[in-house]
DNA sequence: CTACATCCTCTAGTGACTAGAGGTGCAAGA
DNA sequence: TCTTGCACCTCTAGTCACTAGAGGATGTAG
């Protein structure tokens, strides 16, 4: 077991130095032995759990729901059902988020093309924005 | 002009009484007259301003986007270009996001896919977090 | 006149960090 | 051995765009 920094656990993880902090403060993040000099001391264990962190962060996981998943991972015994709900319901919030956004970029779209460049007044960025009636995707 | 009360312009706009004093205080929404008794009373400027800023935040434009479109509303013959820049800016955050949104759409499906329901260590939803090399996106 | 909804201000909390102040530890070069 | 300088430490406060709640005033319907 050869020491690693805080510095080198962030490198290694691609989580911030202040993040891990943070995470190890919320209780995400085990707390890791110290040095003489009180410095952090990780172990391959912590950058795992990191690994995992950021990656879930990555797809969208809310800190409590990787709360959820870490307790899981702890326990290979118990069903997965728990893991499943809360893959299921991102998944949901995902599909939701992405039609969302493409009714937006059809109207961010027309904004941009109907903008001649030309003064504010003749502007259908300004005039989409300020008359929602005129919006071809209302159901936002 | 009949008197608006803020509960009535929060109906009206869809924008919730506590908001609506928030974009006051942050100067994004002009101070109101007052009644005798320091009530709020708006006028259909009001209503109209409260609709742009509410559109402008559904489709994503951040505060301050919002305060320089506000601006240029406001002076109709500048030139749009500040306008057009925001919205083309944004749209490409968009593209960028759907994007990002797609590739984790996809790998949400396969987690929840794999998963067999039984127990944990067996999960794929697990797996695929704890390892990204299993991630079909690593790009993320 | 009395309920009762609505309004007022103010402070503090949310999530997930990020920034900065002010100080300590540690390894490498002179 | 000393010193330079980076990396580390803790703590507080700030970010964004609200939201919640306390504690009190106003306005309106019966």
């Amino acid at each position: 077991m050869k020491k690693i920094t805080i510095g080198e656990a962030a490198r290694q993880s691609g989580v911030k130095v202040p993040t891990i902090r943070y995470y190890e403060s919320i209780g995400l993040l085990a707390e890791p032995e110290r040095s003489e000099g009180n410095q952090r001391s990780y172990q391959q264990s912590h950058l795992h759990r990191l690994a995992f962190i950021r990656h879930a962060r990555e797809l969208g996981f809310e800190v409590d729901s990787i709360r959820t998943l870490l307790a899981l991972q702890d326990d290979p015994h118990q069903s997965c059902a728990s893991a499943d709900a809360i893959a299921k319901a991102r998944l949901i919030e995902v599909e939701q988020r992405i039609r969302s956004l493409m009714a937006l970029k059809v109207e961010l779209e027309m904004m941009v093309k109907g903008c001649g460049h030309g003064r504010v007044d003749q502007c259908r960025v300004i005039e989409v924005l300020a008359d929602h009636g005129e919006c071809m995707h209302p159901q936002h």
